[in-house]
RNA sequence: CGGGGAGUGGCGCAGUCCGGUUAGCGCGCCGCGUUCGGGACGCGGAGGUCGGAGGUUCGAAUCCUCUCUCCCCGACCA
């Protein structure tokens, strides 16, 4: 039922209880339902939606980049997996294996691929002989599975989808330079597709990819606990994977050379993000670039005689829109409008047209934006010209409120306890300087939870004491709490 | 994997301690009518065997044993 809020009461209040807001958002908003099978999630349509748009969008963003998609099995013969001994060991507590086919027996049990690169790898080494051959730039849009405790519908769930791309190299430079042309590439998508800003930057040691040189990544901050999102990574693997897979090359001399590989993702974990940067205590906030649905239009009527001209009036607006925008006419007539208003605002729909008898008269339409419930007369001859550009406003205006949280829940930190103090009370990022000692990460990770997200790319320039042990450093980390 | 909580029509719950008529309630759903500018209302109706298996009993949602699942808090993760 409706309070004196004016929407739905049903749904967890988004201060005070963040994680039942999620899953009730999740749930009501009709984005993914519980699954029979203990940590997978159903993707519905209209959360689906919204991934195929981010896909798209990521997609044309790869293949301009000069990479082509291809496609690799989903199973990994366990010798293979077990060639890169810090990956097996990195992944062995998450990997599903097949032990029968049929009811036979497998010789040699097979993993259900946790990531690729044990797959694919052995198979670059078949096409690369010469230094012609390289480089390779491949991505695959798949599933991939990893037993998780835990689930969260798109933050962590057993199998996901994602996209994971893989290169290899003739030199340690070229593959460091893709390796961060492609994390620039999901800053771009995040910060202009979902209004979410990021920090790029790199992880420590303890954090990174298992069996990487490096592993770069964009953390988020999340709304609710301004916890982190660790929203896409991209590994730069060295020659570790060229070696252990014998990815060998001749140089331009006749030198023989392993090859360099990267490896870079990102998953539906991200439609999580959307829902937990944006949404507030109405439900989601599509970013109008990729939402489903960019606007929506509610016929008002009370008469039948009303009603047939207010649904052609309605006809002649959708019309009028084109077909480049996403637009959805409700024509459902066992709703009331009130209850429309609510459902769509639930669904984070951008733009609201309401459409009435009132409105003919006067040759115009309602227009609320659901960013900040702002409500204005339109009319109808320039709703084709104004709706575009209201879109565009809404997502500029979305990326700056997610701009103005990360800034304000970010704080240069130079006391320990303060650090403390702020993980407990789940106040964001904390910048610190670190010495880089794992000893000192891990007791930050032990007292507050808190782990270092990245290391800045953009950092200081200036120096100053590790926040545990006190030694001069000139690295500056993200100390957060993170999904 | 450790600690806590919960499984009862689609959803949210009551009933369970102290076994005993046809297992209730709200929302939702179906039909008809009145409604429709911020989750409308009336009347009529459908739908559950109480997570699963076994046991105790004249009788089990309720007691006992085993088991499965989900949620929350910790250890690990895109």
């Amino acid at each position: 039922m409706v309070s004196d809020r004016g929407y739905v009461e049903e749904l967890a209040d988004v201060e005070d209880d963040f994680d039942r807001w999620y899953v009730e958002v999740v749930r009501k908003a009709e984005m993914a339902d519980d699954s029979p099978v203990r940590g997978t999630r159903i993707i519905r349509p209209y959360g689906f939606a919204l991934w195929e748009n981010i896909q798209r969008q990521l997609d044309d963003r790869i293949k301009a980049t000069g990479v082509e998609n291809a496609y690799f099995p989903l199973f990994i013969p366990k010798s293979m997996l077990e060639r890169e001994a810090e990956h097996v060991e990195g992944f062995a507590p998450e990997v599903a294996w097949v032990t029968h086919g049929g009811n036979k027996k497998l010789e040699e049990p097979w993993a259900v691929r946790p990531t690729s690169e044990a797959i694919i790898c052995p198979i670059y080494s078949r096409w690369v002989q010469s230094y012609r051959d390289l480089p390779i730039l491949i991505n695959q849009w798949s599933n991939v599975v990893r037993w998780e405790e835990r689930p969260r519908a798109f933050l962590r769930t057993v199998e996901f989808l994602w996209q994971e791309g893989h290169t290899a190299h003739s030199s340690l430079d070229e593959a460091e330079e893709r390796t961060l042309q492609m994390l620039e590439v999901y800053r771009d998508l995040c910060e202009t597709e979902l209004a979410i800003p990021v920090v790029p930057g790199l992880k420590s040691d303890s954090e990174k990819f298992a069996g990487a040189l490096r592993t770069y990544t964009i953390e988020a901050m999340m709304g609710g606990k301004h916890w982190a999102l660790q929203s896409a990574t991209s590994h730069n693997l060295g020659d570790h994977f060229g070696r252990v897979f014998d990815i060998e090359f001749l140089d331009k001399q006749g030198e023989r050379h392993f090859a360099f590989n990267t490896s870079w993702g990102l998953s539906t974990r991200i439609v999580g993000a959307v829902i937990m940067v944006h949404g507030d205590e109405r439900g989601l906030k599509m970013p109008p670039r990729v939402a489903p649905t960019q606007a929506v239009i509610v016929p008002i009527w009370r008469k039948d005689n009303e009603r047939a001209d207010v649904e052609a009036a309605v006809e002649r607006v959708r019309s009028s829109l084109g077909t480049d925008l996403r637009v959805k006419v409700d024509l459902r007539d066992d709703k009331t409008p009130g209850w429309k208003f609510n459902d769509w605002e639930l669904k984070g729909v951008p733009v609201r047209i309401e459409l009435g008898p009132r409105d003919i008269q006067n040759e115009q339409v309602m227009v609320v934006r659901r960013d900040t419930g702002e409500k204005q007369a339109v009319p109808m001859a320039e709703l084709p010209g104004v709706l575009p550009t209201l879109l565009d406003e809404i997502q500029a205006n979305m990326y700056e409120s997610a701009r103005k949280m990360l800034e304000e829940k970010s704080e240069r930190v130079t006391d320990y306890a303060r650090l403390k103090e702020r993980a407990a009370g789940n106040e964001g990022f904390s910048y610190v300087y670190w010495c880089g000692s794992e000893e000192c990460e891990d007791k930050v990770k032990a007292e507050t939870h808190a782990t270092i997200r990245c290391i800045p790319l953009e950092q200081p320039g200036e120096s100053g004491p590790c926040i545990v042990c006190g030694t001069t450093s000139d690295t500056e980390v993200i100390f957060a709490r993170a999904y």
